[in-house]
RNA sequence: GGUCCCAUAGCUCAAUGGAUAGAGCAACUGCCUUCUAAGCAGUAGGUUACAGGUUCGAGUCCUGUUGGGAUCACCA
């Protein structure tokens, strides 16, 4: 048993005799003790003076001077400073703990019978993945590591938004422009290639749209707003152009018109628009395959909105006939949620085609047919709140029975020191290129080293691999997802301080020290061994790791875990520095220390697999 | 304008309502004949945006203010 709750129990039965009430784990706040007073853990006992009707010193006095007497095995001494009384456990307590860790392994959590569904990533096929992407894969990936961890079945899903004018868009720029290239006659990755017809089309577009812009018909447009608008509110030209660009894209633009034509061809499944269709987003997905490799990581199942974009419309019928949803005169459904502080939204255009969130209602139907999990998690950037709630509130008003076990797991955009990502300006991180270039920068920073000289080539470069990996995960992992966060770049390659490599080196160690070792820690008895200041409180973390994960599944915070990871690593680094294992004063000493390392090396690397950053031997 | 989120050291981030708010980076100073120096130790850096309130105790909870962000389409 862990020594916090062999204390706790110890309090409880202590205060019953003392105060003659069963106390609860959240009445008696027992958290480890300061650094810079004596002991283990602290009970604050403010929360017991209106049952005990003492002051909190007396309190403490006396539970400390019961435990002492009661559980002379377990606790070594006691202090009370203002109330705040202070027990130290005593070592034997800690070294048999430690022989538990070790011999034990990791943390064990009961297989729970539920099942939870994460979706992320969700990538559009007209541009490769970028720097948000990379946030949201790592979320998602990492939560449902986490849930597995902690005892559920994680499903692992992503839609992949296929169809729509943007990918039309790049279709038709590659049909114009692009001369019949492929990702093989071309070199470029299919993700990319397709991206730069997007690009592409919006160059062209823009030019039209400039030189549209000096017709009659463009001048006629603009006197007739003119004319029209407000004195207080009219607007110059230029941003009067600015905002007419959809309504020239819809009603003038021949480029758009094309692409618009494109998707209607699109959804009357013409063979030919069909067939450069699929062969485009083919090429798209081996490039996505390619890079979520790079990141380790995979789906259970992909859902495609070609499939899936004309679900929903039977929920419509069914909320229209339970008068959840209303029909207006012009044809379209609406439901109205002002009475749960949201707004009206619309279900079904007048042309009676759907919207974003019927289509989202249909397909979390569809989910929940095909797995029935309890909770479905979608990983979606902030800027979708709103949407989520709404999604939500619909669901619940439907009755749907999964209505409750919908989460957003919403986290903030990633911005650039520069400001905010922005396509038009070029400003956005492309995944492929940072993933290189972190791999680069591990690359160059062992080179320069000389470490690892000895290892075969192909070794290394795995480790440059994983290296440079973990900086770029763990940069991005150990800030929490609420937040908005401000990505540098050049911090994402940093190796020292608070980073993954900084953890991967205390781990490296670690083996390094079983190389030389020449065996693992064995189930030597430990007893009879006083632990140093230094080691215990290396021991004492390690033993908080099982809280932390479940913190990180409760909370939806995969950041937890990160920078446990950190703390852990730091005490490691400590440690080694101030003791030394293989050149220990004693045999006991070594074979104590060897538990200590083992445990936080298997610590260490479960604690990054969570968050998807693999550990090296040798770096 | 309505709703939601955020504000902590120069910068990037931590801190189950508990004691004197911690790390890393950047700056400066030490430590490799000893298990990997991608490390360790030290110096310096704070009115936790502001004002009230609740509490034995508030960076944390409540109200208001200011600043920043998001969102409120017959867009996706």
């Amino acid at each position: 048993m862990h020594p916090i709750q062999q204390l706790f129990q110890s309090i409880v039965s202590v205060t019953k005799d003392l105060y003659g009430q069963d106390l609860t784990e959240a009445e008696l706040p027992l958290a480890p003790t300061r650094k810079e007073f004596e002991g283990d853990y602290t009970l604050v006992t403010f929360p017991l003076t209106r049952i005990a009707r003492k002051s909190p010193d007396q309190i403490a006095e006396e539970i400390g001077n019961s435990l002492m007497s009661g559980y002379p095995d377990l606790v070594a001494d006691v202090n009370v400073i203002k109330g705040f009384l202070n027990i130290g456990l005593s070592t034997r307590v800690w070294v048999s703990f430690l022989e538990s860790l070790s011999r034990d392994g990791l943390p064990v959590f009961p297989r729970l019978d539920e099942k939870i569904l994460v979706e992320y990533s969700s990538p559009n096929t007209n541009k490769p993945l970028h720097l948000g992407h990379i946030r949201n894969i790592l979320l998602g990936w990492s939560m449902s590591r986490i849930f597995e961890r902690t005892g559920y079945e994680a499903i692992r899903v992503q839609v992949i938004n296929d169809r729509g004018i943007a990918i039309c868009k790049s279709m038709l720029a590659w049909e114009l422009y692009g001369d019949g290239a492929t990702p093989e006659s071309s070199g470029v990755k299919g993700d990319h290639l397709v991206g730069e017809y997007y690009v592409r089309f919006e160059s062209e577009f823009k030019k039209e749209y400039a030189e549209w812009q000096s017709t009659a018909d463009a001048e006629q447009r603009w006197k007739r707003y003119q004319a029209e608008a407000e004195k207080e509110k009219a607007i110059s030209r230029e941003d009067f152009f600015k905002g007419y660009k959809n309504a020239y894209f819809n009603e003038i633009s021949p480029l758009g018109a094309k692409a618009r034509e494109m998707l209607v061809k699109w959804e009357q499944g013409d063979a030919e628009v069909r067939g450069t269709w699929s062969m485009m987003n083919d090429w798209v997905y081996k490039g996505f395959h390619a890079t979520y490799d790079a990141l380790g990581v995979s789906f259970h199942k992909s859902y495609y909105e070609s499939n899936t974009y004309l679900l929903g419309r039977d929920l419509v019928e069914d909320g229209l006939s339970r008068g959840v949803f209303y029909r207006q005169d012009d044809g379209s459904v609406w439901i109205d949620l002002t009475d749960e502080g949201l707004d009206r939204k619309i279900l079904l255009r007048s042309d009676g085609t759907s919207v974003y969130m019927t289509q989202d209602l249909g397909t979390a139907k569809d989910r929940y047919e095909d797995y029935h999990a309890n909770r479905m998690i979608y990983v979606v950037a902030d800027e979708q709140n709103y949407h989520f709630q709404v999604l939500f509130a619909i669901m619940k008003k439907l009755g749907m029975p999964f209505a409750d076990g919908m989460v957003h797991l919403s986290y903030g955009m990633v911005e650039l020191p520069t400001g905010k990502m922005k396509s038009r300006e070029g400003t956005v991180v492309d995944a492929d290129d940072l993933i290189r270039e972190v791999i680069s920068e591990a690359r160059s920073s062992a080179e320069e080293r000389g470490d690892g000289d000895d290892i075969p080539a192909e070794e290394q470069e795995r480790i440059y691999q994983q290296v440079g990996l973990a900086a770029l995960k763990y940069h991005i992992i150990k800030v929490n997802p609420k937040k908005r966060m401000i990505f540098d770049p050049k911090e994402s390659v940093d190796l020292q301080g608070h980073t993954g490599p900084y953890i991967q080196n205390a781990y490296v160690r670690i083996q390094s020290i079983f190389r030389k070792a020449g065996r693992p820690a064995t189930e030597a008895d430990l007893t009879g061994y006083d632990l140093a200041e230094g080691e215990k409180e290396l021991l004492l973390l390690l033993s908080e790791y099982r809280q932390h994960i479940l913190q990180a599944a409760e909370q939806y915070d995969p950041s937890h875990v990160a920078n446990y990871a950190y703390a852990v690593a730091k005490a490691f680094h400590k440690f080694y520095h101030d003791f030394s294992v293989l050149r220990a004063e004693s045999e006991l000493a070594r074979e104590v220390r060897l538990h200590l390392a083992a445990v936080t090396a298997s610590i260490l690397k479960d604690a990054m697999e969570l968050i998807g950053i693999e550990m090296p031997d040798r770096m």
